[in-house]
DNA sequence: ATGATAGAATACCGGTCGGTATATATGCTA
DNA sequence: TAGCATATATACCGACCGGTATTCTATCAT
């Protein structure tokens, strides 16, 4: 084992690095010229290492969710709290990641609208994958919480948890566009008012 | 007047033609051959028309824009109806929108999101244009609302009116991704509930 | 030392990009 | 009908695109 040149770069942080430049540019805005200078791996070792493109653009995205969307979802999935301790929490902890500068804040949201389009179908595929997951997850925990006469029996909880699945892609937009941690803050806390209490 | 060759095609629908064009595939995913296909324009002609590409994608998102943005926001800023109905009548109409398959809906967020980037200034600065007249419109109609005792006075008039100017931004997203009748128009009903009753 | 292995570096491929120069067609005015 | 103004159509430009063949270099096992 460990014949051979060893590699200069991690494949690990290419991919992350990699990440942060499609996010900056976008996928068809970012050259593999870009991704060379960025990565500081040469071109033929990103074509060995990832494949063509597209490819490494679905398996940057994916350590990306890996890596933060995964155990975000899994705490709030698994979080014995109330429900509004569990969904504040799950916000403010996606509120910080777009505040770090050092996190491609808002790729999902991003690959979402524009990346998965009719032109790149496994791009739309992989983001509603993940889509789907996150607004199952909220949708359980709502219908769960229901059950449990956490929220009163005469809401839709399923359009409840539809609601705010969505609102995490609204951080997403708003953390691009607007990124302030106040505005962030507050408006988690208007979004907060809608959980109805509990009778 | 009237003088040279009449043109074949109207400059206003090449406008139009353009922005689903720009809508389904982005701005770099777009290439003048793509505009020309679709728009039936000559290439030397879109240029003598509309200027460069960045020209071309402005004056569409600009028409678009003051075609149907501005009369929605319009008709709500000069409303006289009490907030949650002339809130509900703005979400209604751009929900219709998203859902209107002849209508590049979301392409405000989509601009705002990706294509006004770092790497497009003057298309970021025309995307935060239109943001700040939007969230402007719904700040001071939730402030005035407080004042005429529509609204409770304990609460963050301003902090409403944002999280509401963002609700918009988040049904151009479901409507690109989820889009359904009735999913929209349940988040609708969901986001409602944040309005306080009057005390 | 030496050969096998695997990554790095360079140069290169055909194709397409955004953008334009040139020539032709069409309608108006006089 | 002559001529001008304006749009269209074609062909073309250099640059850069995504992707690859080839050569060079560094590390292993022997």
């Amino acid at each position: 084992m460990g014949r051979g040149r060893p590699r200069k770069t991690d494949p690990e942080e290419v991919l992350d690095t990699a990440m942060k430049v499609f996010w900056d540019k976008g996928f068809e805005g970012t050259s593999m010229s870009d991704l060379v200078c960025a990565t500081g791996m040469a071109k033929p070792g990103l074509y060995a290492c990832f494949g063509d493109k597209e490819s490494l653009y679905k398996k940057s995205l994916t350590r990306y969710y890996e890596n933060l969307g995964t155990p975000l979802l899994d705490d709030f999935k698994n979080s014995k709290d109330p429900l509004p301790i569990a969904l504040r929490r799950f916000f403010e902890a996606v509120a910080r990641s777009m505040l770090d500068t050092n996190c491609p804040s808002g790729c999902f949201v991003v690959n979402s609208l524009v990346e998965g389009t009719s032109q790149h179908p496994e791009l739309e595929a992989l983001g509603k994958e993940y889509d789907q997951k996150r607004r199952d997850a909220f949708v359980k925990k709502f219908e769960d919480a229901q059950k449990n006469g956490e929220l009163p029996p005469n809401i839709d909880a399923r359009a409840f948890g539809e609601f705010f699945s969505a609102q995490s892609l609204t951080l997403g937009v708003l953390g691009r566009t607007d990124a302030c941690k106040n505005k962030l803050f507050s408006f988690i806390d208007v979004a907060m008012t809608v959980l109805p209490s509990r009778e």
